[in-house]
RNA sequence: GGGCAGUUACCAGAGUGGCCAAAUGGGGCAGACUGUAAAUCUGCUGGCUUUCGCCUUCGGUGGUUCGAAUCCAUCACUGCCCA
């Protein structure tokens, strides 16, 4: 795989680039649809391909092996033709559940023993059982397996984490050079960088993940708990030693203004829940500010749910008749909302790959951001 | 005409002498959500007040009692059964 990167902003560290997948090119910067049980909640692909225009989504590795279960997968020949999503696709290696089912897992040197949250049965996760998973259900990038601490972790577990995930790393790397793609398209696997808040972590750790020599990069354990502030700041030191020509993704980010800075920071790839489940949750992400359309003053306002907005649902329904569509607990609500929200997302990226290549990057994200509220 | 059961907050429905402004659901109002254990979770939901507290409320009226949603009488209404 290969990334062509073609436009530098010179007020920021923001640029543009093409990332070249077995199934397809990534625009960058870019966000990603979470797809964690092999479907975006809620989105037809039809939508992801023709509303959303989403160009890559994420699965999850500690889902899908839990159900349907790896030999399914196989058998249906790799999640791409499993779910009928022949774009590019990344999945996440579970460390993230490592983290947020904390109360039902062990951790050790070897691996992370853990309960099913489905049934209770128990497992045992190693950075190759990981790879094994990764490869038969085929996505285009694999991530490794990391423990991502809590944002308010102290330096002692930061530190003795960070030893752990880089073991790790270093076994995933091996493993995944002693084993091949399973259905003959070549796979990427990313390291993750973490570290917590603490900058000699971060460097650390940034140091050890480009000492590999992988297609892309990612940062992790971010947006877990610490302030916004830290997080930039983190991502400064880490982008100021990964490697300029490959991409950055950074994982589980975030609202719209959190992308826009990290954007500017030099991060090309994104994804986080927030504009589906908050979406099912009735909060639309728009460009005049966050709209609860549960709330009564949506009752009778009977305007397109976003004027500005560049999906046909924008257009095509109303404000009342979504608010109508969650208090009666309609289905549509969620769809409409979900595909609203990611479409959104990839318009704001979409506008930030258009203002990188005119020049005018760092103008254009510092209007955005004293216009979108703070929350976002 | 007779018998029995019932009437509680927006709705349903607990409570049958003080710990009751009154359980629990639902509804309503608001908030949260960042590599998805999330179509989930949290708070509020008689009035006034920052808190303490005060006031009004369990079909109506009148009683009993230190004290009543709770006991008694009576009226009204509802449901079921017998004629």
């Amino acid at each position: 795989m290969t990334f062509d990167l073609q436009y530098s902003d010179s007020q920021s560290n923001a640029r543009s680039g093409i990332f070249t997948t077995a199934h397809g090119k990534i625009e960058t910067p870019i966000f990603m649809p979470v797809g964690t049980e092999g479907s975006v909640k809620a989105v037809h692909t039809r939508e992801l391909l023709q509303d959303i225009h989403a160009q890559i989504i994420l699965g999850n590795t500690y889902h899908l092996y839990l159900r349907p279960g790896t030999e399914i997968i196989r058998k249906a020949g790799g999640l791409h033709k499993f779910n009928g999503f022949n774009r590019p696709m990344l999945t996440d290696s579970g460390g993230f559940q490592v983290f947020s089912l904390t109360n039902i897992r062990k951790l050790n040197e070897d691996g992370c023993e853990f309960r099913s949250h489905i049934d209770g049965s128990k497992h045992f996760f190693s950075p190759e059982s990981v790879i094994d998973i990764e490869r038969a259900i085929g996505a285009d990038i694999m991530m490794a397996f990391d423990e991502c601490p809590p944002g308010t972790s102290d330096y002692d577990y930061a530190k003795k984490s960070l030893q752990l995930t880089h073991s790790w790393l270093k076994r995933c790397f091996k493993h995944f050079n002693e084993t091949q793609p399973e259905y003959g398209y070549e796979q990427s696997l990313f390291p993750i960088v973490q570290g917590c808040v603490y900058k000699d972590l971060r460097e650390e750790s940034a140091k050890f993940a480009s000492e590999f020599d992988a297609d892309g990069y990612a940062i992790g354990g971010l947006a877990v708990g610490e302030p916004t502030e830290e997080m930039y700041r983190m991502i400064e030191v880490v982008n100021a030693i990964l490697p300029k020509e490959k991409p950055r993704y950074l994982m589980g980010v975030g609202t719209p203004v959190n992308i826009l800075e990290a954007i500017s920071l030099g991060v090309d790839m994104f994804d986080c829940v927030m504009p589906t489940r908050n979406g099912r949750n009735a909060m639309l992400f728009t460009s005049q500010g966050i709209m609860n359309m549960r709330n009564r003053k949506w009752q009778d306002d009977f305007s397109e749910i976003d004027v500005n907005g560049t999906c046909f649902v924008d257009h095509q329904y109303s404000k009342a008749y979504l608010h109508h569509l969650f208090k009666a607990k309609e289905l549509l609500a969620m769809q409409i909302a979900s595909i609203h929200n990611l479409a959104f997302y990839l318009e704001l990226v979409r506008q930030a790959r258009l203002h990188i290549r005119q020049g005018d990057f760092t103008f254009w994200k510092n209007q955005m951001v004293s216009i979108l509220p703070n929350r976002l």
